[in-house]
DNA sequence: CGGCTTGTGACAACCGGTTGCCATTCTTTG
DNA sequence: CAAAGAATGGCAACCGGTTGTCACAAGCCG
């Protein structure tokens, strides 16, 4: 089985390996391999051919022991069930894949315990973090961002850098919806208390219901799913309004189910806003008028600015804020309102 | 700002902090940590102390770089926003969790280039991976499970651990419970041409069709997006069958939009079955009838299984096959056949 | 009380790269 | 043509742990 290639162990080969077969020592083989301007570029390219010849894969274990880079990003979400992640999954992952950087995605469950100590652990596996959505108090988060390169998304700390998707401002396009279909008793169905998100969009709700002279009244809170959406009806029925802007669309698809069962009719009886046009926003029954925005160029937004501040050096001035445009999608479940 | 802590360098603290501040040496404290029988129980306690005091965590890198298993585990699927593997994914998480093991979850992007390079990738990176419909040749599959521990999902090749939903065996109750509503003319919309499931549900619906003594024609294939439904629905229309089998919920739900723009009732003229009981099967318009099973247990098995093959002395037989139930789940998309 | 087993901890090599520093060689310049 | 400078490659320490090997000490036996 003698073969005229170098000794094909079975164990993967190293830069040892390729500096034995070219006659070099390893150091340099480590310089071809990432510095190759520090190298001859006839050695270089020797190397190179030993390298392409062996498979050679470099262990990102050991370079991240010594360079103290891991070439990883943490990437954590509350809930990855809840579909809203999944295109910012799916950006985060687009983005760091094209900047060879490994994606670790964690679910925190909704808990700032779990999220805390996720953090922690991955000071040492990971290069910098993204996270959606977080539970955590300003301080925590503050605190976190200092020992580690930080990007939120939809979390606004003064001092860590922040993708925010503008939902506040379409809460007031979807206000003047509903405004202009007649209807004057109108709810805000809330998320979690621990949901910034949340409080961010009532304060501009009632800003914008101020400015307008209508009424909006605050219910809930109510967990992000759609079971809670049944709880999410019923209150809104019992408390007499004609229209609902629910915190997202998990919650308002929920009460489009309940609502159902109850027999009262959407739109006609009592119409439904949504948030974050997720999956299944568009083929519910009837299908739901929502406030989309770009959730997948969040995702490579928060990844851009994350590698910035990893590589400084590549130029372009950090961004320590972007703002994602929202607008509202009227769909089917909102119309005009009842004839009191 | 002297204390009479040891002194707090912004450095995280490694064992040598915490030999130094015991007077040990360093492999005493891994030792302790790692091996604690192999080490006095005095001095375990005060390195522990010790330890806590320094808040002290293990370098993961290290850690994998000198004993070779990193305590982390690949997840691939073929498409994160595919609602179907939501549930696939957190099972795989939550179990991994528990085990003390960081998942590494990839979007192959139903590609077997990027897949196979995935799996290059990890080969160093990860203790083993876990592969949900993979779009790999047997053969590849067999030579890449040779390399590293590897279970896969929905994917049956011999010398492979897996975990498999036993969609084949719904199938046929899915057919009875068509023809027990009158149907004779029915469909199976195909799915992507690379995926293993599509080719065994089609087989099993073929020979209980043949059992039967119905025809059920196959059309497609259709990639399993709801966009492809369109294309699907038309399909069938044309195609004059009474009745619909879909790949899977995404086909069927893109299926019922298609027919309702074009004013086909479901399932007064026409009944659509869909597969995988996904996040929208109950609140899309009608209801889907699906086949269901459970997707989070599929994901918590496959992980135990692999854990089983890495920690082979935690004894339990290692099974290297498991099959999960799977069930038909009658909601509104399917009734009697029309009266022709 | 000597010899042997067992328990315990230290030393040092090693995992696979990275990087500071130095020696050598080639090139350039006065 | 000599001296200064740049290019190039090697040596060795280091990243933070793990683990094989060994020395020393205590406990046990006859």
């Amino acid at each position: 089985m003698a073969t005229t290639q170098p000794a094909a162990v079975d164990r993967p080969p190293t830069i040892h390996d390729i500096a034995a077969l070219c006659g070099v020592a390893a150091s340099t083989v480590s310089r071809a391999l990432s510095t190759p301007d520090r190298v001859n570029i006839r050695t270089r390219q020797r190397i190179e051919a030993a390298a392409a010849q062996l498979h050679y894969i470099p262990n990102s274990q050991a370079k991240a022991l010594s360079s103290g880079r891991t070439g990883a990003v943490g990437v954590l979400v509350p809930d990855i069930t809840n579909p809203f992640y999944f295109d910012l999954i799916r950006g985060t992952q687009l983005q760091l894949k094209a900047a060879g950087y490994t994606q670790l995605l964690v679910d925190t469950e909704e808990s700032d315990e779990v999220e805390a100590s996720t953090m922690e652990q991955l000071r040492k596996s990971a290069d910098g973090i993204v996270v959606a959505a977080s539970r955590l108090t300003d301080e925590a988060l503050l605190a976190a961002a200092a020992k580690m390169p930080m990007v939120t998304i939809n979390r606004d700390v003064p001092g860590v850098p922040a993708v925010l998707i503008d939902t506040p401002s379409a809460t007031s396009q979807a206000l003047d919806h509903l405004i202009s279909l007649g209807h004057t008793r109108i709810a805000y169905m809330a998320g979690p208390p621990t949901s910034q998100s949340s409080e961010r969009r009532w304060t501009a709700l009632s800003v914008a219901a101020e400015e307008r002279g209508v009424e909006v009244r605050r219910l809930g809170p109510f967990a992000p799913k759609t079971q809670s959406g049944a709880a999410a009806a019923d209150a809104a029925v019992h408390s007499g309004v004609t229209a609902c802007i629910a915190f997202n669309d998990l919650i308002a698809i929920g009460m489009l189910q309940r609502l159902r069962e109850r027999g009262i009719r959407v739109p006609e009886d009592m119409s439904i806003v949504g948030c974050d046009d997720i999956f299944g926003a568009d083929f519910c029954n009837p299908p739901l008028s929502t406030m989309a925005s770009p959730i997948e160029q969040a995702g490579r937004v928060a990844v851009s600015m994350l590698l910035a501040q990893l590589n400084p050096l590549a130029g372009g001035g950090t961004r320590s804020r972007s703002v994602m445009p929202t607008h509202l999608t009227v769909r089917a479940s909102t119309g005009p309102a009842p004839l009191s």
